[in-house]
DNA sequence: AATCAATTCAACCGCAGGGCC
DNA sequence: AGGCCCTGCGGTTGAATTGAT
């Protein structure tokens, strides 16, 4: 339906990139539809816009992923979720595409394995279940006042500095939580922004010493800020969790506004 | 050397959202 | 308001490559 008949499908041969390589630089990204008629490609617009996206495009990077790289796709996905295009917006030089691919072939197996190995251990230890904050992705729209009219303004207020640089997330005060949206009609957004439906995890301690999660440091938390692990136990989750505020403060204003 | 299985990744497909008329 | 078109995204497929027997 999409391709008419006759299209080439397939591998991409160097005569193919070079002629839509010409194209893109002489028109500009854009109006793909056009591509293969000034390209003087027999290749349909989406294959043509997906060689150059994920191949063709300056400052591509290939190879292999960094340790930062993974780690960063880690700590992204786990607050994104599978919004690889958001996740490849924050690593320089990748795409979509082989940030998925990454995650599908190297990531979701090396996790899933590790994730049984831990369940193992945990279940021959002390278990004590507590609920953990997970983060879950928020669309909001760009209509909104609040976001419009008072987002630096909320933000500094529930976003506060520490000496040593790290960063604390508090509750937003009166007035900044008036001017938050409602969700399901009587919950405000940033009382379930970390929260999953399904979110628990299973950690040993012992005694009465405070129980440090492992999940949250591990899953969510990244390197960069986090002094301490985070329990939750009956508490709102506000009360000084350390976070990087302006990363999510970043995604959150780039998936509103943008 | 030949065959089969597993892995990788480029490319395709279908769908959703947004803009325009 | 509703339909059409375009773009972008995520899931999936399958050809090519690599490894094991």
């Amino acid at each position: 339906m999409e391709a008419p008949l006759g299209v080439r499908k397939g591998t991409w041969t160097e005569e193919e990139d070079a002629l839509l390589k010409k194209c893109i630089e002489e028109y500009g990204e854009g109006k793909w539809h056009q591509v293969p008629l000034r390209a003087g490609l027999n290749r349909c617009r989406k294959s043509c816009r997906l060689r150059w996206l994920n191949y063709l495009r300056p400052n591509i990077k290939r190879g292999e992923f960094t340790l930062d790289e993974v780690d960063l796709i880690i700590r992204l996905h786990k607050l994104l979720g599978n919004r690889w295009s958001l996740i490849a917006g924050r690593l320089p030089g990748r795409t979509a595409n082989d940030v998925k691919n990454y995650w599908n072939t190297h990531l979701y197996k090396k996790r899933m394995v590790s994730r049984q190995e831990e369940l193992k251990d945990s279940a021959q230890k002390t278990v004590v279940k507590v609920n953990v904050i997970k983060p879950r992705p928020r669309t909001f729209s760009k209509r909104l006042p609040w976001l419009r009219e008072n987002s630096s303004t909320m933000f500094d207020d529930i976003h506060h500095q520490q000496k040593d640089n790290s960063i604390i997330l508090s509750k937003p005060s009166p007035q900044t939580a008036a001017a938050l949206p409602v969700l399901d009609g009587n919950s405000q957004w940033w009382e379930t922004l970390l929260v999953d439906e399904d979110a628990s995890c299973s950690i040993s301690g012992s005694g009465e010493d405070p129980i440090a999660c492992n999940v949250w440091s591990e899953d969510i938390a990244p390197a960069a800020n986090v002094g301490e692990s985070f329990a939750q136990g009956g508490q709102s989750g506000w009360n000084e969790f350390p976070l990087d505020v302006d990363l999510c403060w970043d995604l959150f204003q780039q998936e509103a506004l943008i």
